[in-house]
DNA sequence: TCACCTTGTTGATCAATATCAAGGCGCGCC
DNA sequence: GGCGCGCCTTGATATTGATCAACAAGGTGA
């Protein structure tokens, strides 16, 4: 469980995610407006962020500056659920976990995490329009987000959700490859990871890539990176690419 | 689909549910500040609130102030999800639901709703602190509550989505039955909604329902009316009752 | 270099749930 | 009252995906 012993840790990420750019350059805006009261946590795959902070018992917010995290949840009895992956620009605070249901916010690569007294950041938010802008755009879009992943795990086939999955962090991370039509990224999340997330079972996803990638619409890649083929080929197996594209944009469409 | 001629709506509801009634004073308080920017909409199940404000396709905000509605997207080539219930006290902002997913807000019974302009409730959120507390409170709330409702639908199997389904009403909604143990509450949503909500099969949904009821969980009751006989039986079928219970509280237990 | 461990892949089998079909019930409407 | 229409229920069957088990690939440390 220590990330040194985990490969997918030494593996060479991408540098930020060209899609990032823009959100970058907010996210240094807003350290200026934040930096006083941020604590800067660096992030290791494997690790687990504790959710509230120590003193007091306070509820905390996180803005992910960079990397990949995962939030989980674990009902007794079952197997956990990834119920968000977070990307930089986003934010969680504590009062979205529930209680009571083993939470867990868990690093998937290396990265840094802001974190702040939910209190702190709320009157910030009061005074500082971009603060509270930032915050509200980050809410929408991981209220829309869920609302996509509750209808795929609702109503999906596995291939379906395996594609829109794919085609997410495609959306969000991926570079148009050299060959036209097909995107490149790295995959932050182990099988086991993408697999809770969807709610499937590993052998079934495992199964479900294989079938993609014998299909066409995926390449044979190296570990942890992930070539897809025709970009529009996977939107095509996705009932929610219209809505993806609508969230993330086409920029590598 | 006129809501005349649908019977659900012609059942004499309870009153306010019980627990509504310090969430209905906060309302109330709450009315004071926004009441100048706040546009009133009385619900009647089957309608369809249109999500985005007329003028300049604006963003909305609505607060639901008394009913039962519900959130739903479809996919092309799927069938409708509903990612959410929404309870008297919460929030919906027309950014919460995914452009090009076909997002409906949908009463499930009659109700009053608030609705305002986003950027008019974002300016009294940061004016007013009671307005940004209840609004955020409503977002950890909602978010939560999505967490236990995504571990459902990923890993529960059928009984226990349905044990948690009905767990929720009666905590939020319930009244303690006059036999000890058990609880009361109004069904607002049809078969095909809790279906829908569930990501299940409505004649799936039905065969677990009576064996609910064959198993003495469940009272045999008048239509849209439910009666757990026994809710601690009803909560040791469900992964989720702890954080259910945490999130809701144990009034009705 | 080799043993070991974790992660991922693949095949065979089985169970849970979707699908299809038929029928009952309650309710509004004619 | 009788008719027609949704909604709900229940049974028979089909199919998807989980489970179990074996094995491959690659990294780690002695």
């Amino acid at each position: 469980m220590t990330s040194g012993a985990n490969p997918r840790s030494t593996v060479k990420p991408f540098a930020d995610p060209p899609l990032a750019q823009s959100k970058t350059d907010r996210l240094a805006a807003l350290h200026a407006a934040l930096s006083p009261h941020v604590a800067t946590i660096r992030t290791r795959r494997g690790q687990n962020v504790t959710l509230t902070l120590m003193a007091e018992g306070g509820e905390a917010a996180f803005i992910v500056r960079t990397g990949v995290l995962t939030v989980g949840v674990t009902m007794p009895g079952t197997s956990r659920q990834v119920v968000a992956i977070l990307f930089p620009g986003d934010v969680l605070c504590s009062g979205f976990v529930p209680r009571e249901a083993d939470g867990t916010l868990t690093p998937a690569n290396a990265g840094e995490l802001w974190r702040l007294r939910w209190s702190v950041f709320a009157e910030l938010s009061a005074k500082d329009a971009a603060v509270a802008s930032f915050y509200h755009e980050a809410i929408d879009r991981q209220m829309a987000c869920r609302a996509i992943h509750v209808a795929a795990i609702g109503q999906f086939d596995c291939r379906q959700r395996v594609a829109t999955f794919l085609l997410e962090l495609a959306l969000r991370t991926g570079t148009p490859s050299p060959s036209g039509g097909g995107v490149v990224f790295d995959m932050p999340l182990s099988r086991i990871d993408v697999a809770d997330y969807l709610g499937l079972n590993a052998d079934t996803l495992s199964r479900t890539m294989s079938r993609l990638r014998s299909s066409g619409v995926l390449n044979h890649s190296e570990r942890n990176r992930v070539v897809v083929r025709d970009l529009r080929a996977l939107g095509a197996l996705s009932p929610a690419s219209r809505a993806l594209i609508a969230l993330y944009g086409d920029r590598v469409l």
